[in-house]
DNA sequence: ACCTTGGATCAGATTACCTGATCCATGATA
DNA sequence: TATCATGGATCAGGTAATCTGATCCAAGGT
């Protein structure tokens, strides 16, 4: 097992061998050139071989610190690289959204939020485990779809919009598929997304209509795909109000029964955070952004 | 320029990260539990992001650590191998000889000395520039021709045997090339090292030749090749008594003047070492062994 | 012969680090 | 469901590692 000799020992020979002298690395290093003496001396006890060969001006290297220079320079290099890249990630805005909400709503609104404060990177994570996912650690904020206002005391919460939803099909389907009374809906194809696979469930919660089986239809990897498939013709889905509000203005999705859209029994979209830096500025910021778009 | 973060805080996350708890990290470091912590913190606040999820059993890496540890893993232990590789070559003895005393007269010893001793690995290197260079660094023991026994005072020597010198040639170069009188060198091919040059001219200073040009023959890279040279006929070398034994008692080199054998003045073939590592066990060794043979 | 440069060294000050005790959250055990 | 075991967080206090700053010394340059 090799044993790692003395790192700050270490780092001062390296800084040593590549200014060739004690008193630019002890600059470099914020010492004084008696302390770098001192960082190589014991590091060529513990190795038991001179590196740096003395002499009136300055110092070479032996041979053995001709080996060990370029190991070290390329190493804490590389190491001081990584540190910064991660450092400096840190200070992005890390932000989770699941993929409904980001590609339907979130997504088309930040390039203006882009052009307020270029200072900010936000770097956006596109996961259906939003909620079960964050804790802090990796995101900064985090969307979610919550009906229990009640989390964990560390974890912020900031309502965004209520989830309205109502059933939404194209006009094409409407016409090959008369949708008069909600009980036609037993008939109609439903479109569903999977992973919750809540939607329709909650709404006949309550608006009750029988004869329809919730489960009955297609299935989607999300409620986007759900939503393309009813403006292409293949069924009715459970549309957000919210989400799918530029259809509806398109008329490329109709409302079959509008006057029966759910409220907020089926929770609303929220934003998440750590209660300790909910405050910070780049969270503050889009914060306040977000509540600007949720409300406009 | 990306600035390197605490050391020390990075070996103690690397050991926890592999690890996957601060438990373990803190026996393979010898520390305890706290202080891996306190480490880990404190880079984690250098850096600005946590790197490891807590939860009641260990931890487990953030994406932040993930990308930290594979970098830091591989550099550590590059570092640790190259620096328990020169650790462990100076506990090797390098000695330092020129050409011909090295291929002549150690190199043939050499295998007695490792069967005595197979503890110390012998590192030879076989340059001109012995006395120059040798400065204790890099080598351990150094061979050098010297005349002044005086030398810096941190520098030790040991005498082994005189450069006793004399023409000599091979038999047929004799037959054919008759040196009845030493003043008959002026017609012979004069066969010279090159990098001392001095081998003829410091011979006739003990043994004046009127005719004789000591610049005149043929130049070699070494007294070995000069002396390979000479066994094939091409001319006159100056042999070293020693170094030039074998041929000698095998009759394949001839000394046409074998009373003018200079002496002393040409100096001594011996040992140099630093004062301080005279005394080791590896070099004490040595330097007997060296001296039992040169006597022998 | 003088001066400048740059490393070595040492005593004393300072800082970083470690210890060891205690606390707390979590998951396993009974 | 209470208890226990595990493993990390934290803190005050002590210790050891490290740094400072003065001084010394050797080697080149003028």
């Amino acid at each position: 097992m090799p044993k790692l000799p003395p790192l700050n020992a270490l780092r001062a020979f390296e800084a040593a061998a590549r200014h060739e002298g004690f008193i630019g690395a002890a600059e470099e290093l914020h010492v004084t050139r008696g302390a770098v003496s001192r960082h190589v001396k014991l590091l060529e006890e513990h190795l038991g071989v001179p590196l740096f060969r003395r002499h009136a001006q300055g110092v070479s290297l032996t041979e053995a610190g001709r080996r060990l220079m370029p190991v070290l320079t390329e190493s804490f290099a590389r190491i001081a690289r990584e540190a910064d890249r991660i450092a400096s990630d840190a200070l992005d805005l890390h932000i989770i959204c699941p993929p409904a909400t980001s590609i339907r709503w979130l997504l088309p609104r930040l390039d203006g939020f882009r052009d307020r404060h270029p200072e900010i990177r936000v770097r956006l994570t596109t996961d259906f485990h939003c909620d079960t996912k964050f804790d802090g650690l990796e995101y900064d904020l985090g969307f979610s779809i919550e009906n229990q206002p009640t989390r964990a005391p560390n974890i912020a919460v900031q309502g965004l919009f209520d989830v309205r939803m109502s059933p939404a099909c194209s006009p094409a389907y409407l016409a090959s598929h008369p949708l008069a009374r909600p009980e036609d809906l037993a008939q109609a194809d439903l479109l569903h997304e999977t992973p919750r696979h809540g939607d329709w469930t909650d709404w006949l919660a309550t608006f009750p209509v029988a004869g329809v089986d919730p489960a009955q239809g297609h299935d989607f990897a999300n409620l986007d795909l759900a939503t393309r498939a009813a403006v292409m013709g293949a069924g009715v889905v459970m549309a957000d109000m919210v989400l799918c509000r530029d259809e509806l203005e398109a008329g490329t999705l109709v409302l079959p029964f509008p006057e029966m859209v759910s409220g907020s029994p089926l929770g609303g979209i929220c934003l998440l955070g750590m209660a300790d830096k909910w405050e910070l500025p780049k969270v503050r910021v889009f914060r306040d952004w977000v509540a600007e778009q949720a409300a406009g």
